[in-house]
DNA sequence: ACCCAGGGTGACG
DNA sequence: CGTCACCATGGG
């Protein structure tokens, strides 16, 4: 990997970053594209992201290199990652999709978003996320167009059930008030980062909204445990049908995934789903 | 009209 | 401990 910051634009040589994939592959919800460019809001930023012979990021101020080479996972080698996993399988459905890589999102953002994707689909959890931003987000402007930051616990906290229901959250609405409520009168994000992975998981359980398949994206999107393994009905099926094996309870599942792919099996996990998600497999 | 989507909650055995 | 109806909402 090779970077370079030149008139605002941050470039990444060297980097198996493929952006249709990093973006729509269900992880995070606020980049979109528009004639090969991808743009989006994270971390109260917005920003234009392209791929040329580089990944090219702008604007970028030199004070928030650090926090783009962490958005974007840099720190980890996936080439190495995957060099280490021996199931033939898995490779199989990586082949085509290597530009995958896990983003490092804000939690609470992540918290929400993955409180409304619950028992939802991937288009719709987007379209309520940005009517969420543009209803209570802070306006960010770039080049003159107008985008929205992600609401505040504050402020979500603030929001009646009726104005969230307007912004198509359905039944999530007292859930994302409750949360955010909870957010600011405890420590509990704090907490939840200084903790391993079981009791960090049993922690966010406690939010309203989060259990543990919503707690398991939390940590892997937003924690950096890479071992979270998020079983969603997609996954689910890639166990059955793929690897053949009938496995309900969650713990037979996580098994199997720790022993299968190891460490990394959360990274695992995001290229089987976005692999069943592109070959619409069925149950 | 029914089924599905990155499920969670509460009631009931 | 497990099962199950219910929860909004848009698209197939």
């Amino acid at each position: 990997m090779r970077i370079e910051l030149k008139q605002k634009t941050l470039f990444l040589y060297d980097v198996d970053i493929a952006p249709e994939i990093v973006f729509d592959c269900g992880q995070a919800f606020r980049f979109h594209r528009e004639n090969g460019v991808y743009t989006g809001v994270a971390m109260g930023k917005a920003v234009r992201i392209t791929k040329t012979d580089a990944i090219e990021i702008y604007p970028v101020e030199k004070e928030d290199v650090p926090l783009w080479i962490h958005y974007f996972d840099l720190d980890l080698d996936y080439a190495q990652i995957r060099a280490e996993w021996a199931d033939k399988t898995l490779l199989k459905c990586v082949e085509n999709i290597k530009g995958m890589r896990l983003l490092n999102q804000e939690p609470f953002e992540t918290i929400i978003s993955f409180i409304i994707s619950a028992n939802n689909n991937v288009k719709r959890i987007g379209k309520t996320i940005e009517n969420l931003c543009e209803a209570y987000g802070e306006p960010i402007f770039l080049e003159g167009e107008k985008f929205f930051a992600f609401p505040s616990a504050e402020r979500l906290a603030l929001a009646t059930r009726e104005e969230l229901l307007a912004c198509g959250t359905g039944y999530r609405a007292p859930y994302i008030i409750e949360t955010a409520k909870k957010v600011i009168n405890s420590d509990i994000l704090n907490e939840v980062k200084g903790l391993p992975y079981e009791p960090a998981k049993k922690l966010l359980c406690t939010l309203p909204g989060v259990g543990p398949k919503v707690a398991d994206c939390i940590l892997l999107f937003a924690f950096e445990h890479k071992n979270a393994f998020p079983k969603d009905v997609w996954i689910r099926r890639v166990i059955k049908t793929v690897y053949g094996k009938d496995l309900k309870k969650d713990k037979e599942i996580d098994d199997f995934a720790a022993e299968t792919f190891g460490a990394y099996a959360g990274i695992a996990q995001q290229y089987l789903f976005h692999y069943a998600r592109l070959k619409k497999i069925a149950g």
